[in-house]
DNA sequence: ATGATAGCTGACAGGTTGTCATGTGTCAAT
DNA sequence: ATTGACACATGACAACCTGTCAGCTATCAT
């Protein structure tokens, strides 16, 4: 989405930019986060950004567009480890999530995305992410579930499947990020999922050395 | 949220600035909607907007709050015509809010919510309803569910249940309201309820002429 | 008629954004 | 070496925005 431009630009002055722009999406919410402040950090001058960006909202979508991308392949990661249970992955994702937002450590590179949802009242992300990207994502991720394990019916049950742990999923990281209590988003998390892997896991997997 | 200055006002006056604001939000994401342009349609001077809100933001919030509350009390008519169905009067809900965005005629008071949401990408609403309002909602709106539809386990499957509906009943409107096909939405949607029925509604409720 | 209290107001300072005319650097062809 | 063509860089600028504040007005009890 940014110009050709940018990617021409050396790579150093390049990530010096998105560094500038992650601490300030991070700083404030969306709405307010200044151009100038990003521009003035990365020591870029003010013509040189609308070369690169068309505007702010270029720029952030392509930031959220880098944790979208890195969100998958933690995914894919998580599923394989846990050799395509859909809801140890979820559970694992959440946590990662959870981790990743509380630990100072490693705020490093996407602790914007946390300040983004902080700032934003959970706003922006999922929202955003949700409709451009997470929805081919399925499709991606899908390859690694084993559909042994669920009580598939139908041809896009496991596709709606993946939604609904979605859905579910990003609330329940929105309401763990924001909550006060983040331990009580959890079980309550938990419980969720308990619920829904009632009408979802294969009942009596049959064969018990499985 | 707004000072007890805004509601010492004459009605109308109140009135014409909420529609200006309605109007505003509608027209913008939330990022360019213009405090200006609102007091300029309403005639109010610069000075007294900021007696009656502290910025944009409680404003904002204001207004969603009206829309979370009429939904609250639509849903609660929903459960209750549909006898404590809670799939069905979500259903009923997902519908509701479809066809209020559609309808061109509908569109008068309500009308800004539905722009929130195609401007923002969906952004506002259901996250910041999701976290101020909706939570302590269940407890409310609970009353009106028939337990007997439903496969309770424990104490609070009911509000989970309850949770889990209103998470993929959001990202759901969210999806109608911006996608070229709604009916792919609904449809879709229509097989997650499905699937969520499997774990939740239950099994051979017995007397078969019910 | 006086004071107190509440509410009203518009000019203003300080900030923002996106544009654009003009500049610079590079490279190919004469 | 000169020229033109091209992509890229730049900062001054117009147009807009927000939140504040010193001073204004209306109302009412005494």
């Amino acid at each position: 989405m940014p110009s050709t431009t940018f990617f021409n630009l050396p790579p150093e002055k390049r990530e010096k930019l998105l560094s500038a722009a992650r601490a300030e999406f991070a700083r404030v919410p969306y709405a307010e986060a200044s151009i100038n402040k990003m521009i003035q950090a990365a020591d870029i001058p003010r013509g040189s950004f609308y070369m690169y960006f068309r505007d702010k909202k270029e720029l952030f979508l392509y930031l959220m567009g880098e944790y979208g991308q890195r969100l998958i392949a933690l995914m894919e990661k998580l599923l394989e480890r846990r050799q395509g249970d859909i809801f140890a992955a979820f559970l694992d994702l959440f946590d990662r999530i959870q981790a990743e937002y509380r630990d100072p450590e490693k705020k490093e590179r996407y602790q914007h995305i946390m300040g983004i949802v902080r700032n934003n009242s959970g706003v922006q992300l999922f929202s955003l992410l949700g409709m451009e990207d997470w929805l081919p994502i399925p499709g991606r991720l899908v390859e690694w579930v084993d559909p042994r394990l669920l009580d598939l019916r139908s041809a896009d049950d496991l596709e709606k499947i993946f939604c609904i742990l979605i859905d579910v999923t990003g609330q329940a990281v929105l309401r763990g990020i924001q909550a006060e209590d983040p331990a009580a988003v959890r079980s309550s998390y938990l419980r969720m999922l308990d619920i829904l892997k009632r009408g979802m896991a294969r009942k009596q997997p049959e064969t018990q050395h499985e």
